[in-house]
DNA sequence: GTCTATAAGTAGATAGAC
DNA sequence: GTCTATCTACTTATAGAC
């Protein structure tokens, strides 16, 4: 079972980018706590960076997709309201969002890299979709945060016990929403 | 002048850590930049967290002021948009504006550190103040995301060449008061 | 597929001259 | 205050046995 170790791998791996952040992390504790060496590691990726690219690539071709989808449909508040939901239920998918996460914490590491510098655009550009060049700059903001509110909705309320986490993805969800068209 | 390369260190370790992230930069590094050697950075700071920190404690006494100032007002509208206006005047000066854009991209550096760890708590409890027991949860989260509106102007449009910053400094103060009691 | 062993390099940090 | 020189402790990565 090749796949077993390698999904193995990228798990632990992405637990303790996301931790600790990837430069702090080395592969002898990622090889430490599979139960490994490191060696066994290389077999399996050639480089540190591959381990977070193998991941990346996934992420990024859904965030294409979504581009390329956005782009195919009128400028309409439904089209906005549409994206910010595909939006969120990408963000709902387990593996999607810790490697998210990843992302905010570790902006810097590999920016140099074809797929980090790709997925960037990607998300600038899903940004500059929302709203068309006379729109007023207030307009430009109010629905980039829009899509970061999804973002945030998560991380927010860490402290927040009182709600589940599907209360509060719902009530980001609002609030993103209204955020749109305001 | 013992003042002038302290600082001037302070500098070019904070530009370094934006820009590769704080384990990715190394002494080496900062001292060339600065044309002096590794060894003359250890006569200024014991260790490499301590350029950090001496950073960060000046910011860190800044936000306690204001969450201090804020637990003293009655909670009314009026107090909340006084406080994005001197979050946003904080947010302003170039030193603050920095440093806050080192802590969004290395969440995870010293992320043991009693004075990192504070900081988070001064954050969290900003956005706390801002709700009430009996908000819904939508409110608390539009609230929040008014204060992190005000970091996100700095460089949600970092492409946007035809406004000033003072313009979208003010585009992004206008969507956060108004996300604040909506 | 995973191991041992090791290469080759860099990191943070210190001692002591000037 | 800043330098040269050096220490120790890692790091990523590879070669080759099993």
């Amino acid at each position: 079972m090749r796949e077993d170790t390698r999904t193995k791998i990228q798990d632990v791996a992405l637990e303790l980018f996301i931790e600790q952040g990837y430069e702090a992390t080395s592969l002898r504790e990622i090889a430490e706590r599979l139960g490994v060496t490191k060696a066994a590691l290389y077999y399996h990726f050639k480089t540190k960076d591959d381990i977070v690219l193998s991941l990346a690539e996934r992420r990024l071709s859904e965030n294409e997709a979504l581009l390329t989808w956005l782009k195919e449909q009128p400028k309409t508040p439904e089209t906005r309201a549409e994206l910010i939901r595909r939006y969120g239920e990408l963000l709902l998918r387990g593996d999607q969002k810790d490697f998210m996460r990843f992302m905010e914490r570790n902006q810097t590491s590999m920016r140099h890299h074809p797929t980090v510098l790709r997925m960037r655009e990607v998300m600038f550009a899903l940004v500059d979709e929302l709203a068309e060049p006379g729109d007023p700059l207030t307009t430009r903001i109010r629905r980039s945060m829009a899509l970061f509110t999804m973002h945030a909705g998560v991380w927010l309320s860490q402290n927040d016990t009182e709600h589940t986490e599907d209360e509060r993805r719902e009530a980001a969800m609002e609030v993103a929403l209204d955020l749109l068209e305001r």
